[in-house]
DNA sequence: AAATGCTATCGTCATCGAGCGATGAATGGA
DNA sequence: TCCATTCATCGCTCGATGACGATAGCATTT
C-alpha cells in the first residue's frame, strides 16, 4: 500500500536540557555516531530520498553488506535513524527528533 | 600584560561547501573529536570561560593530567581548539571558526 | 646554575572500532 | 514445500582509542 514507512515525525516539543552531565554525554554518543564518514554519507542518502531507503545505501556506499549494516546499528543505536520492517526487506529513516536535538545540543555550545 | 591569548577572532565569510565528499570528511573528524564526554566538557569549559583556561581544566575533570592532555590534542587537531605558550603554562581556547563550521555542516544534515 | 611548575610525550595495557567473509533467520514467491 | 532474497549476526584480524604513571622539555624564579 506504498505507505510511509517512517513515524508520524511528532512534534511536540523537546524539554530535555541542553547542557549539564546528561546533556554531554548524549551529545558526545550522537557525535560518536556521526564519526565515521560512511555514516555521515548515510544520514545524507536518507535526508535526500523521499521514500525510505532499504539496502540501497550498501550499492551506494564502497563497503560490504556486513559493514554497512554494522554503521546502520550503529546509528540506529544512538537514535538517528529508525528502521521499520517492511515485509523482506527493511526500510530506514532519519528520525528527525533525534537530529534536531543534536542539532540544538551543538548549538549550545 | 594579560592581552588575551586568543586570536582576534576573524570574521571572513567561510565558502567551504557543506556539503560532498570533503564536508563528509570534514563534519565526520569534527564530530569524532566531540564524541566523547570529557571532550564536551572541555568545551563547555572554554566556552564559559572569559579568559583562556590552561591546567584548570585538569582539576575540573576526574581525569588524569596526561590524559586530559591527550584530549586537548585531539580537539587542537580537530581544530575545535587553540592553544597559545603564555609564559610557563598553555593557554587554551576556542576556535570560533570552526564551531561555526561545525554547526554549519550538522545544520545541513 | 639550580630548582620549581606546567605540559607534552612515551610506554603500556585493555578495550573498542572498522572491515570482511561466512553463516543464520525471516519473508515472499515459485 | 523449497528456493531466492534481504538483512543481521558471528568470528576474526588489525589498527585506533582511552586511561594511567613516569619521564622529558621548557620557562620562570630563586
Amino acid at each position: 500500500m506504498e505507505t510511509s514507512c517512517c513515524a508520524p515525525n511528532e512534534l511536540t516539543p523537546d524539554l530535555r536540557p541542553i547542557e549539564g552531565p546528561e546533556a554531554d554525554e548524549e551529545l558526545a554518543a550522537l557525535a560518536k555516531a556521526i564519526g565515521h564518514p560512511a555514516r555521515v554519507q548515510i544520514i545524507r542518502l536518507l535526508g535526500t530520498r523521499v521514500s525510505c531507503v532499504c539496502g540501497e545505501i550498501v550499492d551506494q556506499l564502497p563497503l560490504a553488506q556486513s559493514t554497512v549494516s554494522q554503521h546502520l546499528k550503529v546509528l540506529k543505536d544512538a537514535g538517528l535513524v529508525r528502521g521499520e520492517i517492511d515485509g523482506p526487506r527493511i526500510c530506514y529513516c532519519l528520525d528527525p527528533r533525534n537530529l534536531r536535538r543534536l542539532r540544538a545540543l551543538i548549538g549550545g555550545l
